[in-house]
DNA sequence: AATGAATGAGAATTCATTCAT
DNA sequence: AATGAATGAATTCTCATTCAT
């Protein structure tokens, strides 16, 4: 019974390395300053090695987002434990914009290659289709609060609610000070909280049977 | 009486159409296929004609970027027409809300600029300024609505409200069909008069005196 | 009788004009810092007219080269006055040589195009031009100091002279003391009068008759 | 036991190839020929390659000029060979002169970069440097010749007669004719053996001991 | 699999020169 | 004659990508 391919856990390992200088670098220098050479340097790799495991530099940049977003798709999912989805639902939403608040506020890596210069073309793409699916993700919640939207209504309402909570904890983000940054987050969850509840055909009270 | 220095407003034309070129090209190749060769040759004119005017492509990126946020800044008070300020302020809202719409929708060299990728750290701090002086405008609108709000918390709320417009914008823009799009601005006008409806100390019918 | 055509003093002037802003301006950022339209510019003309004066770039740098080296070709001829030629030869040398000396620390825009940078291959065609013209003007106290020396040896020896004085001339112009470049000089009048002795066939007091 | 790193080997050759290319393509073209594409092309190795070495096209120059100026300076060690050192003094001033008259005839591209035009500022510093060490190392001699000449006066008159060589050699180079060159190259040595005729304390036909 | 030297297409930019005004 | 905006060929240099070792 062999262990773990033990190439493939160093494989995996040097991917991720790969990443970690890409973010760092694309940080420090730029969009036009992260030479594929400067990475594969600061990831202590070759070049060869980088292009080994990234076909060229569009799908190395592609796959340093999807590592963000994807921890991103998760994020709804995981903030939703028993506990907080028994709230009643304008807190259950503030609860999840605090999520995504942590979020931004903690990856200083993230918001590097999403706002700390220059944003391809690439990483666009990839950050419409991770807003899709984290729409997606909150489409569950929407389901409970407005039961009777039409499905396609219903994902222009996920999809609408969480491009106005992204855009408004990039601002938040920017703030000056941790004290106008929280008052942003308190304001983005007034601006979500007050949209749904048009929507929202449960009381504001009620909680969750 | 000679007119206007014939020279000037050759000038003038010129860089408006190595502009122009600029932005058709951005859009059409990405900010990376849009190099500066090709950019001149779109204007019809030469390279060195354009070097005269942009000492090198990033001003020229940066001037491109800067003239769509100075019409924009305009935006907000050039929509305020006499019988528009005269509506009731959710109607008053949805104006304004249009007609950034229409500049989005419109402007495709600013699309290509500001979400082409390749935003640069010095282009993003002029959109912060520009996001701060089209808040700005929208204040005296946030002064009739909530003459009792504190100058501070008007400046916050206006600040979030166009933060907001304007991502949805984005998000409209990258709709897939014309419906879709229109679908997502009026969503952006309930999200917004929804927030605003918490702050208003006058009623949603009431007409300007 | 009409008075000297002004249009020709105008254009003279011009020209010179031309010429003292190339000097500065090589001296100032180098052969290749030296473009035409900043010639142009310090010059307080247009780059048209300084095409008018000189066909091309080439053409300009050859005239600066000529302007100093028609000075140094007069220079011997200007420094044989009456009281001088009757010296004893040894003296005679020493005077000429002064009177380079002279022109080499005073000419700081000679220094600047000869040996401040850049030295173009035109130049160095000047130069070299310039060497067989002065050495030719001092072929005339080879014949009174060496009668029987036949012409070829004589435009060798003189030729071998005036070189070995200007390069002499170039190190003590690039002596970090006044008295170390004065000790130099004197090093290169010895190298001269040593050299000489052994072809004069007069002897080193005889003053002219 | 493996050789030397054939990597190593092989760029220290390809530099090589690269510095001779652009000795030669200076020397054909001139300095503003001498193209870095072109000088790769030479080479025959990729623009890529060149600018692996050299992070500029005066890099490169400057590599090329120092080439030259390090072989200078290690000449003269090389030219005492036993049986010179023994020569009469003329004779071995004469040796000396002779094996650097070989280097300029030799090395057409040390002609090429120091006389071929575009001769740096930084480039002069270097060349003023290299004649100080090249005038050193001929002190030992000037110490057997004028034992009781005050070392300051040595160094000056070393440098004196270094440069006089020097700026003679240049003249032969340019001769027309080899047979105008020769004789350019005796008159150099008479130029240099008069002038320390003055200085020498032993007979010229002294053997040493 | 890993390495990194080598490649070369292609980009930005300059500047001598022209020519319509 | 004078002007200087316009031209565009030519140059330097970068960097994604390949491939022999």
């Amino acid at each position: 019974m062999p262990r773990k391919n033990p190439t493939q856990a160093r494989s995996r390992a040097r991917v991720e390395r790969i990443l970690e200088a890409a973010a760092q670098v694309v940080q420090e220098k730029g969009y036009d300053g992260a030479t594929t050479n400067a990475i594969a340097r600061r990831a202590r790799t070759s070049i060869g090695s980088l292009y080994q495991f990234f076909p060229n530099k569009a799908a190395l940049m592609h796959a340093l987002a999807l590592r963000y977003t994807d921890e991103l798709r998760g994020l709804l999912g995981r903030a939703l434990v028993p506990g907080v989805t028994a709230l009643p639902w304008p807190q259950l939403v503030e609860r999840i914009i605090d999520a995504f608040a942590e979020f931004h506020h903690t990856r200083a890596g993230f918001r590097a290659v999403w706002y700390g210069g220059h944003v391809s073309a690439e990483l666009l793409a990839c950050a419409f289709e991770a807003g899709r699916d984290i729409a997606a993700s909150a489409e569950p919640l929407l389901v409970r609060l407005a039961p009777s939207l039409p499905a396609k209504d219903r994902a222009l309402v996920a999809r609408v609610a969480t491009e106005t909570v992204g855009a408004l904890l990039i601002l938040s983000v920017q703030a000056e000070s941790q004290a106008h940054a929280d008052r942003v987050i308190d304001e983005a969850k007034k601006v979500v909280v007050s949209y749904l509840a048009r929507y929202a055909e449960i009381p504001a009270s009620a909680t969750k049977p």
